[in-house]
DNA sequence: ACCTGAACACCGTTCAAGT
DNA sequence: ACCTGAACACCGTTCAAGT
């Protein structure tokens, strides 16, 4: 109607982070086009103009939240490179803890809301990203003797899966009570990893 | 409109098994309660005199899945109790192969559609009866040497986290091709979770 | 007890129209 | 180039009504 409305200039930035409030707020399943579309107050056909279609925008949505986690993994990566022996431990400590404050977030960027991925570039270049660093925090901790050495894509594989799969079960509750009863959830996770050869101990 | 189309007998059955087949013919996302009643000719309010809410039939869709899944396992352990050495491979390899076989299935089971899991006590019943199977394969294997002692409940975190976070991961694309490029996956699986002390070899 | 049809408040998407 | 509003085909859910 007013001016103020109209050719609201980043329309693109806001109805994404419009998109990352509701996620949190009402979860995956409130987040509709419409929906972030009232919460800035545009029409609910205006988001068109920048995405092709939803697919597209929850792509958007997901890449700032893998921009987000790839900033939260570097930043653990500086602070731990002086205490290599726990520094695994560490990255899979706020791998799990993203996980738990973001839950939606989590499961928006990782189970396959997206079906395409490969037709959003964005998406698909921070997570390359990420996995760069993966694998960069990986020859660290074999460099500095407190992670088996081998084939970096096979450590990888098998730290992630651990990480992933572990954090995955707790967020979708599939763990009986009695399993988590013992010890606090970070002695678990590190006993978990140690399994894959942290040879010298703080 | 006739007399066949009413009373029906074992509605609750036949939308049960009707979004099963739609699971698998249009995903989750096809999935729609005016969908199964359709498919089986009957009016779209019909499913309420059987499920409470969309929610509820899910929860007895998904908990079709895992009677379904746990038969698998079954079957496979009995099939292998031959070869202990063998058998977590084994059970490994039915996981993946029924997430691959399965996807929108597999993703309606374990990624959390279901909300409040604890309200269906069909599906928790089912669950728990997966769960009891794996330890009890655990402890076989413990007993016959080829998995290491201890703990049976953190050897099953450990055991069930590295599974589940690979299936995961393959059935979401979410690993870079290079890293499954090398070998076949099976041998993949092998080298997982060989870490966790198959002490004895063939 | 079990099923139907109208009604309501939501969706995603397309399209002609406005600036 | 960017935004709006009507329109269409879908949703889940409620409710009065039928047998």
């Amino acid at each position: 109607m007013t001016l103020d409305t109209y050719h609201h200039g980043n329309l693109k930035e806001a109805l994404i982070f419009a998109g990352l409030e509701i996620l949190s707020e009402k979860g995956i399943e409130g987040l509709s086009l419409r929906n972030v579309a009232k919460r800035i107050g545009v029409s609910h056909t205006a988001p068109y103009n920048h995405f092709r279609d939803k697919q597209d925008l929850l792509a958007a949505i997901s890449a700032a939240g893998h921009e987000q986690f790839h900033q939260i993994l570097l930043t653990t990566f500086e602070e731990f490179k002086g205490k290599p022996s726990e520094l695994i431990t560490e990255i899979a400590w706020v791998y799990l803890q993203f996980a738990m404050q973001n839950p939606d977030k989590f499961k928006l960027m990782f189970s396959g809301a997206l079906e395409d991925e490969q037709k959003h570039p964005d998406f698909e270049e921070i997570t390359q990203k990420t996995i760069s660093l993966f694998e960069e925090i990986i020859v660290y901790c074999q460099n500095k003797g407190s992670l088996e050495g081998g084939n970096v894509a096979k450590i990888a594989i098998k730290l992630w899966s651990t990480v992933h799969g572990f954090t995955t079960l707790m967020l979708e509750n599939q763990f009986p009570p009695e399993y988590l009863k013992e010890k606090d959830i970070k002695e678990l996770l590190r006993s978990l990893i140690a399994s894959y050869g942290l040879s010298d101990f703080i």
